[in-house]
DNA sequence: AGATGTGAATGAGTTCACAGCT
DNA sequence: AGCTGTGAACTCATTCACATCT
């Protein structure tokens, strides 16, 4: 089905809420307590959760166990995902690290460097191979998402390169818009971008802001 | 004024694609060539410049260095910004050390992590320093942007304090909502919840997917 | 002629408000 | 009675198309 990734982003975000509630001990929650607690909005979950088929129970709320278990499967968390990171530079290897200590469906499998003092290293539990060798290790340890935390200049062919290796999702770190075939989707995490927004907002003569979503 | 954080994240974009024109020699661009040039819209450029005046001559189009220049002043990016990172794990010592390796106005002015083992430890050029230290470092450094790269169960504590010690602009990496006064402006960057995003294309039965920006 | 700047039209996303179920 | 699910209303953002200027 079509779905907006603001759509997805707020499903992944009621997923860590409903965690907290389960944590909690609470079981059964109404979109109004839901969206009070955690300061959203609960027309805005309903209709996100009723664009996936009919949740709640009228006249009672969410049972959070149930729908806890049904988002996760919805988005695909209920199995393990393969992650290739190339550049494991400050960026990379601080993602591996990070994937590496939390606990989840991501697992690091393979990271690529071009650098001959990187290659070889241990990063986050993973071996450091050289880009080279992106062809043949994707494929064979089954990865579909590549983590892109090269320099912008390299960003594009890298992306090619874990294209034509079987990748379909790519979470591109460098500052630069890829191009990919029909079918190949792309996510920009642009640290600088959201550092430049922050300051408009701090010198620019201000009004009247609210604190604001991602 | 008021503008949106899209606008001003297109800005961003512009203004590194600008960047490029000019290594390139290119002096003057109109916005169909610009758009053409790195994929994107014509008219969404020619809006999103006119919001804040008049920049282009029509007939001909924009001048690359006056236009470079103009928006940098608009952005805030021509004077120096200081930041402080919360949190020396992987990510926020990652964080540090890439905005010391990136030339710009960005200079991380100050660390702070609670681990008797970081403290004291030098990383990306910045001394590490007890959480404690933020309500007397912030201010002495004048610092106004602070990262908050610290897990999610402390993240509105850090948050609290770094506002107390005079921040108004946020970014936050761990996964939580944070509530701040009037004034502070957040923005969060939630690495898991891209990921997840991502995973949905890979596992839902696709059907047409173009590749979508950030 | 040729490109900008901009109101008007379209599209996307959110909020409202209520019918309908438990 | 109370809460979900949802069409309708509304707000925000993008695209179109053209009057305006060089």
């Amino acid at each position: 089905m079509d779905v907006s990734p603001l759509t997805l982003n707020r499903l992944s975000i009621y997923l860590r809420c409903l965690r907290r509630l389960r944590g909690e001990g609470v079981c059964q929650v109404s979109s109004q307590q839901f969206a009070d607690r955690f300061r959203l909005s609960a027309a805005q979950i309903r209709k996100d959760l009723a664009t996936f088929g009919e949740f709640g129970i009228r006249g009672v709320g969410y049972e959070v166990e149930p729908l806890l278990r049904r988002i996760t499967e919805l988005l695909g968390l209920d199995q393990r995902h393969a992650l290739a990171v190339v550049g494991m530079g400050s960026l990379g290897s601080a993602f591996a690290r990070h994937i590496g200590e939390t606990r989840g469906p991501f697992v690091v499998a393979a990271g690529f460097d071009n650098d001959p003092d990187k290659v070889g290293r241990t990063v986050g539990g993973v071996l450091v191979e050289p880009v080279s060798a992106i062809a043949s290790t994707v494929p064979e340890r089954d990865v579909r998402i590549g983590i892109v935390a090269v320099p912008a200049a390299a960003a594009q062919e890298i992306c090619d390169q874990l294209v034509a290796a079987g990748i379909r999702s790519v979470l591109n770190f460098a500052p630069v818009r890829l191009a990919t075939s029909e079918g190949v989707r792309t996510r920009n995490v642009d640290l600088r971008i959201y550092l430049e927004e922050l300051v408009y907002y701090l010198v620019s003569p201000s009004r009247s802001w609210a604190s604001e979503e991602a």
